[in-house]
This record gives structure tokens, sequence and C-alpha cells, in this order.
DNA sequence: GGAATTTTGTATCGGTCGCTACACAATTCG
DNA sequence: CGAATTGTGTAGCGACCGATACAAAATTCC
């Protein structure tokens, strides 16, 4: 009924959402964006709303392509604590694998953009508890399974995971190698397989 | 020789510390640092050169106030598991204490500041490398005492607790409760305490 | 083919940014 | 008391910020 769009939505969503991702809510500038999402200045602003909004729906993005995504992945695995391990391999290889070192937009936005947002500060805690819901699933379920042993409080155990998936995160981003990832996880992952050594010892 | 400074350097610092914690290096504007330290314009960048160096003295002066005091009461304790309990105990309150929850300048530094500045960066890796060193020495130290048993590796646990540590500070930024940082931080300390239960049952 | 409606590009708004030129004030040295 | 040196305050530099006015372009409905 009007003139049609020349860009696609989802791909200009994606390129903010890489944008926002590098350099934040703040030092990114309206013209990186329009720039980088291949529309000029007004055209931005028509299809998104102000840069605030625009930053909200990149929020999005980015959950449902990299996080919802990879939880559903890893939630329809059979084994609930290799669920786990392969969660948080993959985020290693993810993290050490980006030459750009841009860490978790979710995690970045905690840090810059919520602490003056209270809408912000809303959708990224939002974002924290559905990780923390699966990671405090997995363990219940590895648990019911007796793949890890009932001395695990799935709760604690969860939010432990968060903020050590958070730290990993953080420290990748300023340039942690996989080695040193790996080594601060495993710790953790130990007290999930043999907190009782003489169980499983043969 | 001259005409005498009319502000205390070192209060001065102390402002600009509080401004770059609360809303970061981009986020603050010159002005508003130059009012917050009871200076005007001209006069900062004669005392501290520009932005970028007064940042950075800002981290020092952050690292040497508040996390090189923190780590040298905890290590001058006895029990060197209770040093980490009560580094940890200590953290947690500043945390939930801080009304504006401005979590840990390092840390916040790290995400926002340290990506696009390799100086920045360094400096504050060089920081995160001294909690570590504490953590580490305060986990080889209790397992010399046998406060921590023999199988808890000291290079992951530090490494591991790091990791925790600022997972906790990102989480408290964005409004976590001081029950719920206790409750990660729970499973992390259990893994020291008592990895072997069988030993210390009764 | 118009009328209506939406998108697009140019040009620009007022405001704030980091930073500094310049004149003046305050101190030490002779 | 000057002379020299350093800190302070006013005013303003060019650059960039987020956001928009306005007209031309491209589509659908009739």
């Amino acid at each position: 009924m009007a003139r049609p769009r020349a860009f696609d939505n989802d791909v200009a969503l994606d390129a903010a959402v890489g944008c926002f991702w590098r350099r934040g809510l703040d030092a990114t500038s309206v013209r990186d964006l329009a720039q980088e999402m291949g529309l000029s200045g007004p055209s931005l602003y028509n299809a998104f709303g102000d840069k605030r909004q625009l930053f909200l729906l990149a929020l999005e993005r980015y959950a449902e392509t990299t996080l919802r995504q990879r939880i559903m992945r890893h939630e329809a695995m059979p084994s609930a604590l290799q669920a786990l391990t392969g969660f948080f391999d993959e985020i290693i290889d993810r993290s050490v694998g980006d030459p750009e070192r841009r860490g978790c937009l979710l995690i970045n936005s905690a840090i810059n953009a919520a602490p003056h947002d209270a809408g912000i500060a809303r959708a990224v805690a939002a974002y924290f508890a559905e990780i923390e819901r699966f990671l405090h699933g997995r363990v219940l379920a590895a648990r019911s399974t007796n793949e890890v042993p009932a001395t695990v409080d799935p709760r604690d155990t969860g939010r432990m995971l968060l903020g050590l998936l958070i730290g990993m995160r953080v420290l990748s981003r300023t340039g942690a190698s996989k080695a040193e990832l790996q080594a601060m996880l495993r710790p953790a992952l130990a007290t999930l397989r043999s907190p009782e050594p003489r169980a499983n010892a043969h």
C-alpha cells in the first residue's frame, strides 16, 4: 500500500547487534549504525524508533539467535551433565574463536547500559534469568538421573555456574586463553562429577 | 617556586574514581569530572594530562585504595581459608551495601574501556593478575596447612574463584541480592572445605 | 492514470564532546 | 619591589552527537 523497504529487517538488526556487541550502546553512534546496517539516517529512525529502542530490539535479536538457540540445542541432549559441559565448552570455543573478543552482548550491556536505564536493566536481568533457569534445570535433571550426586544443591550450583559463565565471558574479552578458561571451569565441573570420590572410584 | 595548587591531589583523584566507577570512561565527560573534582577545566588538564591519563591514574588509585588494601589485610590473617571466605564475604557486603551498585571499577573497565585501548587493557589485566595471585596464593597456603585437601588444584581453583568473583560483581551491578551472591559462592567454597566427605564425616 | 501512503536521501538543527588560547592571579627568587 | 614561574578562570575552538524537516521516489488502491 506504499513504497516497500529496500532492506531486510533481520539482516539490518544483525548488523546493529554487531555494532552494539563490539562497542556498546553509548560508544556506538547512530551514524555508525546506519552505515553498518546499510541504511541512511532517517530510515533507521523510521524502522526502529530511536537508538534506545533499536538497542532493545538488538538485545532481543541476540538473545533469540545466540542464547536461546544454544540453550534449546543443549536441553535436547539426552545427558543433562553432558548438556552442561557441552554448553560451557561451546561458549569457550566461541569466546576464544572470536578475533574481536566481543564477549557476550548481554553481559557487556549489564555493565555499561543497564545502570543508567531501568528498562535495559530489566531486560538484561530477564535474559540472565533464562540462563540461570537452564543451568538450574540441567543440574536438577542430572541429579534425578544420578549423573550428579544428591549432595549437589541445584539452585546454588546453577547460580554458581551463571557467575562463572559471566566471569569467563568478561575475562575472554580481556584476552584470556582457551586453556585459562578451561582451567577456571574445571574445579566447578569436578564438583558436579565426583563430589564423593569413594562412590565412583574403581 | 610558583603559584601553589588550590586542591588536594588525592581528594581530586578519589572524586574522579567515583565518576568513572559510576558511569565508565566514555560516559563521563571532562566537565562532569571537573565539577565533581572541584576544579575547572584547564586545571584538570594541567594536573592530570588528558582524560585517558586521568582514567589510568584513577584505576591505579582504585587498585591501591580498594584492591591491594583488601588483599594485604586478608593475607595477614593466620588462616588462609578464612582469608578466602573473609575476602569474599567482604566483597559481598560492599557490593550489596553500595546504593549506587557500581560493582567493581576494574571489571567495569574490562568491559567498556579495555577493548578499544590496549594500554587500558594491559593495566586491567595486570590488576586481575594481582587478584588471581592472591587467590592462588591463599589456596596454596591453605593446602600446605591441610585446611584444604591436597586434591584441590591451587591454580585452577584460583582462576575459578577469580571468575566467580567477576561474575558476582557483574550481577551485583544489576541488583543481585546478598542471598543470591552468597548462594553462588557456596558450592565453590564447599569444594574447598570438604571435597572428600568420607574424611571429615563423623 | 491519479490519489494516497510509506520509504529514502540531503541537509541541518541545537547540544555536547574533548581540548585549548589567553589573560589574570598567586607564589618564590633576587 | 620587579622578574620568573606556575596555577586558575573565561571563553571558545572544531568535531561529533541524537534526532528531524522536507522533498523526491516508489509502491498500492481506485
